[in-house]
DNA sequence: ATTAGCACTCACTTGCATCGAGTGCTAATA
DNA sequence: TATTAGCACTCGATGCAAGTGAGTGCTAAT
């Protein structure tokens, strides 16, 4: 346990560090109103968090900095619940204003997110998990390719091209639609393959000419791939942080971006509520210099995404933590009603 | 026009830069087999070719770099048509593969691109201009909102969600659906607002309550807005070039790419044919150290879409060139036979 | 017309001295 | 006993001078 004069002096320097990205001497530090101490004392506190492994020095004569674990014991100690700052209430008002899909709406809020932190944002999702089939349409465009169309109750829109079978009429392919929206509508989406086989494939037997080539055909059409997309918004503004002043971690971290399936891992299996990895802790070597920090955003029970907020380890944690806690509680009552009428 | 020796020099000098990337000078010249001449020889040519502000000095006693008149030079007069590379080959097998829908194609084949070359691929498109209306349907999600979805005979789907005009009733919907269907299919999109009001406004009068919103509601789901999306892929290659080693390059180079509509505007109205443009040729303040290789990909004589690399001023032009020509000519090919049938 | 030779230019590297912000330690102080 | 002042020390950053080498332009010889 820290003593407040510790505590003070190591939330002070991290909140200058978090501003101005230097080494924080302790001649700095005693001019501070804050802090009525003199210097030499001020070091003797400064070794003190340092053998706690609180703080590092750059080299062997130059001010501290936190460390890793610094961030840690300030994110799980020091940063207290916060207030509504001007930045929530901007957010709250773009969330709130408009009726559009939900896609665009997570897309929007991601924007806004790396605006308003000048950190770069990433957003998982929304997954579908959950969602029932609305509608089934099949769209035949010439003699040799056709479209499906699949609506969900959330308003989701997926469509699939394919190779209409060979020796398959056009009365046929009519009765399978409606075969399709009379047996499959309200089913959840993810379980459509199975639901074709237990609901559908009888009646297409004694329905539907040729039934076992078009089985296997709208089997594929409906096959549920996981469509969970990545956006990414506010990637130059990691460009604007002096620690990334270096090509190599520039190239590294865009390339990191470029990697989806490794991001999805990141992000995925998050639990509810604001998650902070700092450094290291992130599985992902790529980032390691980076901070996470996650939230998700769920209606009921069902997890549908997740957003996240990446930027330097000196990160400005407070403002971040309360923007993404304020987001997931708009988003959560934003989807709410969304299903419920 | 350039003597047998002038052109030899330059065009050495062109090909040894755009591997290297370093200053060329008169002794590295006098080694290359193919020139048999001294250094100094070289010299007073490199001096000739100076005059003529085909290459440049970095500083006084620098070796040679082309300048953007001399790439241009090399660009019109010294490449040849060219022959058929294995990358070419590569592609042809990729494109012809496969029955995607148009979009997918051509956000891979940028993939593709973007991989052989190591530079930056753009894609405009494909736009829809031409395409007709296939097939129009209105979906009601709740009591409050409804998404319309509009294919195309090209297989292209687009939806737009919507809040459900008040005082509606369900019967008029479907009736409302049915006209639409009836009356506006075959109708080019990007024309079906005025073909609402010559070909269903009158029949609304007559069969729709309230007809008078519902039409507003409708014309507002069928404007046509532009669709042109923009792929951009392997932007982190332009990382590896060595003249944007400086950070500040690449904080312009990607809030360049962010903002589309310049680049829509840079990429647009290319006619047919490849096209390339130089450094400062470029209308766009924040590529003037690049060259952009752009080729328009057409069906028949609407354009479709336009594709376009873009790297550093030292760039493989003879290779880009001859990928870029083969794509577009495979693209058409490809296209064809989607809408005849 | 071509080439060898030479003086010159200039970016780049290396070594060295200096500067200053910051530290740890010790002795004096409240 | 806790705090502070003072001092020697460390080390990155900055600036400067000298040296290096790849390259040039010019001139005179071939």
């Amino acid at each position: 346990m820290l003593t407040n004069r510790q505590l003070l002096i190591l939330q002070t320097i991290i909140d200058d560090f978090i501003q101005t990205a230097h080494p924080i001497g302790s001649r700095a530090l005693a001019n501070d109103k804050a802090i009525n101490l003199s210097a030499a004392t001020i070091r003797n506190v400064m070794a003190d968090l340092e053998d706690m492994e609180l703080l590092e020095k750059t080299h062997s004569s130059s001010g501290r900095v936190p460390s890793e674990k610094g961030y840690r014991y300030y994110v799980d100690n020091v940063i207290s619940p916060s207030i509504k700052e001007k930045e929530i209430l901007l957010m709250e008002h773009l969330l709130q204003d408009n009726l559009l899909e939900l896609e665009q709406v997570v897309q929007m809020s991601a924007e806004v997110l790396s605006q308003l932190t000048n950190y770069t944002t990433i957003v998982l999702g929304p997954n579908e998990i959950g969602a029932t089939l609305k509608q089934i349409q099949l769209i035949v465009l010439n003699q040799r390719t056709a479209v499906a169309i699949l609506v969900t109750d959330t308003g989701h829109v997926e469509h699939k091209h394919f190779t209409i079978p060979p020796n398959i009429k056009m009365s046929d392919f009519e009765k399978m639609v409606n075969i399709l929206n009379e047996r499959l509508i309200g089913h959840p989406i993810v379980s459509l393959s199975q639901a074709l086989q237990s609901e559908v494939y009888e009646l297409m037997k004694k329905h539907i000419h040729n039934y076992e080539v078009m089985y296997e055909y709208i089997k594929s059409v409906l096959k549920y791939e996981e469509p969970t997309k990545l956006y990414v918004s506010g990637e130059t503004n990691i460009l604007t942080q002096p620690e990334f002043k270096d090509v190599d971690k520039i190239y590294e971290f865009y390339t990191m971006l470029e990697n989806e399936t490794e991001i999805i891992k990141l992000l995925g299996n998050k639990h509810q509520g604001i998650h902070v990895s700092i450094g290291r802790e992130n599985k992902m070597e790529a980032i390691k210099d980076f901070s996470l920090i996650t939230t998700a955003y769920s209606l009921g029970n069902d997890q549908l995404g997740t957003i996240a907020l990446l930027g330097p380890t000196r990160m400005e944690y407070r403002k971040v933590i309360s923007l993404l806690q304020s987001f997931s509680k708009q988003m959560t009552e934003l989807l709410q009603p969304k299903r419920d009428d």
